[in-house]
DNA sequence: TCCCGAAGTTCGATTTAAATG
DNA sequence: GCATTTAAATCGAACTTCGGG
């Protein structure tokens, strides 16, 4: 590896010069252009590549941002980690990825990786969370500005990123309803998904606004799970038991995609079919909703979009860290869009 | 930050003999135990981390590898991903995740940030490539060790992780064969992908065997993109085709899983039954090919195991440069395994 | 000679302070 | 004081060498 000095000897003058002019530090507009001439030439010449580790050494910089996904094999990561990825790569950053699986060791292991790695940002997809919170709280300790996406913490200076989740369910249903269905069904999420809540709430705004009767006996809540993927086959035998209650439904608003590819199974199995005898809506618009037959009407997260927030507001946080400015948390939440494909449709008549 | 100068300030020791002690060097075992107790103890109550970069900086190691997907929002990486961090995770690595949006600047680009950061490691996810191959000859000067899964390079010092492309089309074939469809369509990859020419190989070999005949207007290849999830779009237009032919067939053999949900769609579509009336059969076994109604018959790469097979590899030549030896290139190839699933099934009467 | 520990050099860059004309 | 250049200190750890008992 070529180093500063080799520069300086060929060049004919000291690694100082040679620093101050590759950086084009300030002290560089005393330098003539000769003289930067003649150093960036030597450096061409033998191919100079500073060593960055000399570099972050010296100026505690490092240009790595650390990010944490608790669950990759979740679809609904991909498009976000592309969102990530892809503006990182214009601002001259690199992600070191780490996968927590849902395990609290992991989580702990990593995070202390990425603090020795000095990661100048961390972004966190808490997807799919079931860890407890308060091992989030070792966030906080850190003085590193860190967005959280998909979940929102109240206090602290964790930034977050997250989808209006209760105009989402507020979009779905007021799209079935305004298809004509009145007799819906509905598979929540588990409990301790924070996501939940506020979907429900939602539609049940609606309701009450539209004079739309729920019926208690079809609502049906999605087990508590640590794998995101389990919910397709919690969606199955959910939709299963939902059919042999023999209570009519022409609809049914599932609580992720997953979930709806599940209750798809479970109808197309019990001989109805989707949209025609009952209409099937998800949430995420996870990558493959749109392939499937029939492909699937749901609610779009922006998951590109909120990667690339995710890393704007890092990019502030990080602006800040260098002018010793206090990092200040934002909490943005952006738009869901609702997705209309084959699977829902106006009522036939009903076999559920 | 607290550095092994205040750690040697509060254990009385110097900065030499904590070394010597933390990194349990060759020379600590000359150290009494009282003494390592001391440095132990002040070392973990001022809670010491080393520095990484002042230690890569002396020791030329970094502990990371860099990993670069060609498209990563092609199903198909994302359990390979997993497989390459689960690995690295347990060898104390962390990788550097790029995606080169198959395109050959960025390529360029990302391989330089890499060994600027001195990546012990290189591993290349390369599906879907269309980045012509002497930019692949990029990676050859370097000396570092590296691993291409999903394609083979013959010459040189790359090692490499592909599946069995040809066995997994005959396995395929054989699977329609045996349930006793006779006329079957094709849908062949891209040419100048290298996966298309063993997998059609695979095939005609199985057909001479069995004396099948393969009516060449049944065959059809999808077209050049640079797009992987194109290959759905591609597959329904090709499938439209077929169908208008009005040349009869009872089953379908896609190049891929996307491209055999396209398929899918449009034979539903025309009021075909799978697998009623059309057996339809994919190859990856992409991660949700199980959750689709009809979930898919597939041909199975193992992924995760293709993922790990290249740490491995890596590992190898890693520590291969540590003791100075030269790097040999390994090229491994995993058996592709038939996943039977509900896309596929005796022939009916044929519609098509 | 063996054991223990420290002083000083090195890795490769950046930056401060200072020396030239 | 100004323009131009550089010697030397620094970042934090690891390793080589050396000295004392």
């Amino acid at each position: 590896m070529v180093t500063i000095r080799e520069v300086a000897k060929e060049s004919g003058f000291s690694s100082t010069t040679v620093s101050i002019v590759l950086n084009n530090a300030p002290l560089a507009r005393y330098i003539p252009d000769t003289t930067k001439k003649r150093i960036e030439r030597a450096a061409k010449k033998l191919g100079y590549r500073p060593n960055l580790f000399a570099r972050s050494l010296r100026n505690q910089r490092t240009h790595t941002v650390g990010v944490m996904v608790f669950d990759m094999t979740d679809p609904y990561c991909t498009p976000i980690l592309r969102g990530i990825e892809n503006t990182l790569f214009h601002a001259s950053f690199l992600p070191i990825l780490t996968d927590v699986h849902n395990e609290r060791s992991r989580f702990e292991r990593y995070l202390e990786m990425l603090l020795d790695r000095r990661v100048e940002a961390l972004i966190v997809v808490a997807n799919w969370l079931f860890v407890e919170i308060d091992v989030l709280g070792d966030l906080e300790k850190a003085n590193l500005p860190t967005a959280m996406i998909g979940r929102e913490l109240e206090a602290g200076s964790i930034s977050s990123v997250t989808v209006d989740n209760e105009l989402g369910a507020h979009a779905a249903i007021e799209h079935l309803f305004s298809l004509g269905h009145r007799r819906i069904a509905f598979i929540r999420g588990p409990k301790r998904i924070t996501d939940t809540a506020p979907r429900w709430k939602g539609v049940r705004n609606f309701a009450k606004a539209h004079e739309l009767e729920i019926d208690a006996a079809l609502v049906l809540d999605l087990p508590e799970s640590s794998d995101p993927i389990s919910s397709f086959e919690a969606g199955y035998k959910l939709t299963e038991n939902l059919i042999r209650q023999k209570r009519p439904f022409t609809a049914l608003m599932a609580f992720d995609d997953m979930t709806a590819l599940g209750a798809i199974r479970a109808l197309s199995k019990a001989g109805i079919k989707v949209p025609e005898q009952c209409s099937v809506i998800g949430f995420d618009d996870v990558a493959h909703s749109s392939l499937l037959t029939p492909a699937l009407t749901t609610i779009r997260q922006p998951m590109a979009e909120m990667g690339k927030m995710a890393v704007n507001i890092v990019s502030e946080g990080i602006a800040a860290v260098q002018e010793k400015n206090k990092i200040i948390a934002q909490h943005r939440k952006l738009m869901p869009e609702l997705v209309v494909r084959d699977s829902t449709g106006t009522p036939g008549p009903a076999r559920c």
